[in-house]
RNA sequence: GGGGAUUUAGCUCAGUUGGUCAGAGCACCUGCCUUGCACGCAGGGGGUCAAGGGUUCGACUCCCUUAAUCUCCA
């Protein structure tokens, strides 16, 4: 049996002898494309080419490809496990051509690898050609057509005439299209098939009569305004699902029957005790698990964590899924699915050195997801339980399907896990409310996000804008395109030059702002972003004269100091390798003009003593004024010879920027200070954990490191001087301190003596009134606080009283009436009213409960008429 | 990007349309009893109630802004 790892070998080795250039892999995590988290084809990597913003290297390529397909226009999430062929991550076998050969070779060498290469019989073989569309104005395929009947000998009912949904492909809403040719294979057995012909079940959902190779023709472009126009290059792109390709190679009835997935199958089965294949609820879990644990693990090592938003959050729904089915299905309430990565490690590790180099990372990230979810299912089961239980004591069945969608939106508790509770409980849930709920959710969510991008109109055609920045902040451009871009009822230009000194956005080095300027004045740019290769400058308005020539001015401070950070980022980079060892690989890094932000792998938190090291040894890199070396268009496989460290998860030309300070060397297309000592000084300001594994660390440089230790010193400053004493002011505030907390005693110590005192006054002049004492009297400068404090005390200690006291301080009057809990009870009175209506006299206003009340105001003055008035009021009563 | 939620002692969390309310369990310290498998008893330390404004006589509690984290939708 051809093994998983030949098939993609004999693959790569057939197109080789076609005069294909056989490329690596992009990673999975797509970085400079707004339209796109994640490759989700094949074709995500040369889509600049097709698209005309960059020229092709080779005219003929062909690879393997890891995709995922877990959102926007291909989403198979919720399919994954149900069924025996779907999967978030898969490899699509591809080849490709740049303008080069066309529909006969790319129909015929598929027909050879086929049939000639894997043994493929012909006549279990069928390929669909586009039937054309009267609406666009498009007719049949014919040209595909005739090639497909010279390869098969008999193709009598196995060339199939398809629809525009099935057989015209198109990238998104605008750009690169045209008509596919699809090739399905027929696997079933020969009495099913003797019973019914192949040619009826293709395309129609049959698991074992199924697409295997999709060959693109790329011939045309959508507009903006939705016509098709004639492309002057045609291309051919072709996606083969590798894990499909195997099934039929195999001879097996699922993707999960092969050799790629059935290890990890049977690690899940062994560590859940749960055996594949013995019962339908389990296998689907297994599934799942398997096909999770992939994604979850090609994608921490590409270098995206689980996360709570974007592309991040993706990757944690796609393993909390997996969490969930082992959680219902297999009965593992505790985190298992971290234990099955040795496995996958043994399967694809020789194949994605990534995987083991970063088995480590990978585990840990996986179980501390892991727990963290759990914890959450946890916290939904209490919540879920308390409203079934609040349900049953009102003898009502149906959950509301608003509780339902606040469990699931705002405590990510699975709708399902909800139904299936409720199952149990003889409850069922308001799905047409859940539904409507969640509905309207995505109405808000759609309304808010439209973004509507016009046309580029081309001014002056380049393939692709000459980047000067390296070397200068100025240059004279011309504006190559532009285009009107309306978010949110704000529009802005963006404007694409001929060359530009601009840095666009890339590599966590923020964009460069600035302005142009020609004979219509001067027009500010306030970012520069990268869409694939193409440098977008975002400016407020279009030029006046768009054609004309200006003056593009990049920001030079700014630059400058971002330089200074980019730098530092290197160097620190080196150092932390230096000081805390190999397994220290970059997992994210932000450099603004402000500050450097730098994610890491390391496993403890990084010490003091340890920050001090790296930071001295960044200062003394600094001090030694190392001057950079920086060797463009260098081969890859040089560039890793002289010790250049390559991230995982980045995608790299054959040709390399190699970026040199000392030992320091770095694959970068970022700006660089020309020496180091330009960036003057280094400063740690924080060390953090982001993730399970990765820690953080946050850095200034230059002015911005000046500043910073300017403000501390400051502040050191201020504390000497407060303090008077030219000594450790640590020590000083520590017997400080010591002397605060001894104060604190005594201070209340003699505040309970002078309530007491106060008290004790009060009660030797009370009067009495009825069968209440009323304890009356205007104390000297007593905060609010204290007064209630003693009227509490006589309140607890008289029941019968009634306690009518006022103070000055600060300026302000305060007021205090209590009652007795006897006086409160029986006579009627009411503290609250007896403060209302006093308070007018001090100006203020009051409140409190019915037995102790309190009332502030602005006239001191005012506070022995508001104490007569408070008694005149009480003994009226009495 | 939008909606919802959370933030209180070292940890896990209580805190009633604003009012003697800053608490519990675990952890920590001291003493006693005892010596193991969350031992028991008594006493104790520790909190700018995320940050900053505002309303109020009075704010952990209400309002606004900000930050971090979680979560759903795009």
């Amino acid at each position: 049996m051809m093994k998983a790892n030949d098939i993609r070998e004999e693959f790569l080795r057939f197109f080789s002898s076609k005069d294909h250039k056989i490329v690596p892999s992009a990673p999975m995590v797509i970085k400079n494309d707004p339209t796109l988290m994640f490759t989700n084809a094949g074709m995500n990597q040369f889509k600049d080419i097709f698209l005309g913003n960059q020229p092709a290297k080779y005219k003929r390529i062909a690879n393997s490809q890891k995709c995922l397909r877990v959102s926007g226009k291909h989403n198979d999430l919720e399919e994954v496990g149900l069924d025996t062929y779907h999967h978030t991550m898969f490899e699509m076998l591809g080849n490709w051509s740049f303008g080069d050969y066309f529909k006969k070779e790319a129909i015929e060498w598929a027909w050879e690898f086929l049939t000639g290469r894997l043994g493929i019989p012909a006549e279990r073989i069928y390929a669909t050609v586009f039937e054309g569309d009267a609406v666009e104005d498009v007719p049949r395929d014919e040209e595909a057509a005739s090639h497909w009947m010279r390869c098969f000998a008999n193709h009598e009912n196995h060339i199939i005439d398809g629809s525009k949904k099935d057989n015209f492909w198109e990238m998104g809403e605008t750009g690169p299209c045209g008509p596919c040719s699809e090739i399905h294979v027929d696997i079933r057995s020969e009495s099913e098939r003797a019973a019914t012909p192949g040619h009826l079940l293709v395309n129609s959902g049959h698991p074992l009569v199924i697409e295997i190779w999709n060959l693109v023709f790329i011939q045309y472009n959508r507009r903006a305004g939705g016509e098709l126009e004639l492309l002057p290059d045609k291309h051919v792109d072709t996606g083969m699902g590798f894990e499909r390709l195997c099934m039929v190679i195999q001879n097996k009835q699922s993707n999960y029957d092969t050799d790629v997935f059935q290890p990890l199958l049977a690690a899940s089965a062994e560590v859940t005790g749960k055996p594949y294949g013995v019962k339908n609820e389990w296998d689907v879990a297994h599934r799942v698990i398997a096909d999770h644990l992939r994604t979850v693990a090609f994608s921490v090592a590409d270098g995206q964590l689980p996360s709570n938003n974007r592309a991040g959050y993706v990757i944690r729904r796609i393993l909390r899924r997996a969490v969930r089915y082992g959680y219902t299905s297999l009965s593992m309430n505790g985190p298992f699915i971290h234990k099955l990565v040795p496995s996958l490690v043994e399967t694809m590790g020789e194949h994605y050195p990534e995987l083991t180099a970063q088995q480590e990372l990978i585990a840990k990230v996986i179980h501390e997801e892991e727990q963290a979810f759990l914890k959450t299912l946890g916290k939904g089961l209490r919540m879920i339980e308390r409203k079934v239980e609040a349900l049953r004591q009102e003898g009502k069945t149906i959950f509301p399907g608003s509780d339902a969608f606040e469990l699931f939106d705002t405590y990510g508790f699975p709708v399902d896990l909800t139904q299936l509770i409720l199952r149990e409980n003889n409850m069922t849930l308001d799905e047409e409310e859940f539904r409507k709920e969640l509905n309207a959710q995505k109405e808000r969510s759609r309304d808010d996000a439209a973004v509507t991008a016009g046309d580029w109109v081309v001014i002056h055609d380049t393939d692709s804008t000459i980047f000067t920045g390296y070397d200068h902040t100025e240059e004279s451009v011309r504006i190559a395109r532009y285009r009107r871009v309306t978010s949110r009822g704000r529009e802005v230009v963006h404007l694409v030059f001929d060359k530009t000194p601009f840095y666009a956005e890339s590599g966590g080095q923020t964009g460069d702002k600035g302005y142009i300027e020609g004979s219509g004045g001067k027009i500010m740019i306030t970012d520069t972003i990268r869409e694939n290769n193409l440098i977008i400058h975002i400016a407020m308005a279009v030029p006046s004269d768009p054609s004309a020539l200006f003056r593009a001015v990049v920001d030079a401070t700014a630059r400058q100091d971002t330089a200074n950070n980019h730098t530092a980022t290197h160097l620190m980079h080196l150092a932390l390798r230096e000081v805390l060892g190999k397994h220290v690989e970059q997992k994210g890094s932000l450099v603004t003009p402000e500050r450097l932000r730098f994610d890491f792998s390391h496993f403890r938190q990084v010490t003091p003593e340890e920050l001090a090291v790296v930071e001295q040894k960044v200062n003394d890199m600094i001090m030694s004024n190392i001057a950079s070396e920086v060797h463009d268009d260098t081969p890859i496989k040089e560039a890793l010879s002289m010790g250049a460290m390559a991230l995982f998860g980045e995608k790299y030309g054959e040709k390399v920027r190699v970026v040199t300070f000392g030992d320091s060397v770095e694959l970068c297309g970022g700006t660089h200070v020309d020496h180091t000592s330009r960036i003057g000084l280094f400063k740690i300001v924080s060390e953090g954990a982001v993730a399970a594994g990765v820690r953080r660390i946050e850095a200034v440089t230059g002015r911005q490191a000046v500043n910073y230790i300017n403000e501390k010193l400051l502040v050191l400053n201020e504390i000497t001087t407060m303090l008077k004493s030219t000594g450790n002011p640590v020590a000083n505030i520590t017997r400080l301190m010591a002397d605060n907390t001894a104060l604190k005693g005594t201070l209340e110590k003699m505040q309970l003596a002078a309530a007491t005192t106060a008290r004790n006054e009060l009660a030797s002049k009370a009067e009495t009134a009825g069968a209440c004492r009323i304890y009356s009297g205007i104390l000297d400068k007593t905060q609010a606080d204290t007064l209630k404090n003693i009227a509490h005390q006589l309140r607890l200690s008289d029941g019968n009283s009634i306690i009518i006291i006022g103070s000055e301080y600060d300026g302000k009057a305060s007021l205090v009436i209590g009652l007795g809990d006897k006086t409160a009870g029986e006579t009627g009175l009411n503290a609250v009213e007896i403060i209302k209506a006093t308070a007018a006299e001090i100006n203020g206003g009051g409140g409190g409960q019915p037995f102790l009340a309190t009332a502030g105001g602005k006239r001191p003055e005012g506070l022995p008429e508001a104490v007569a008035k408070a008694i005149a009021m009480v003994k009226k009563v009495l």
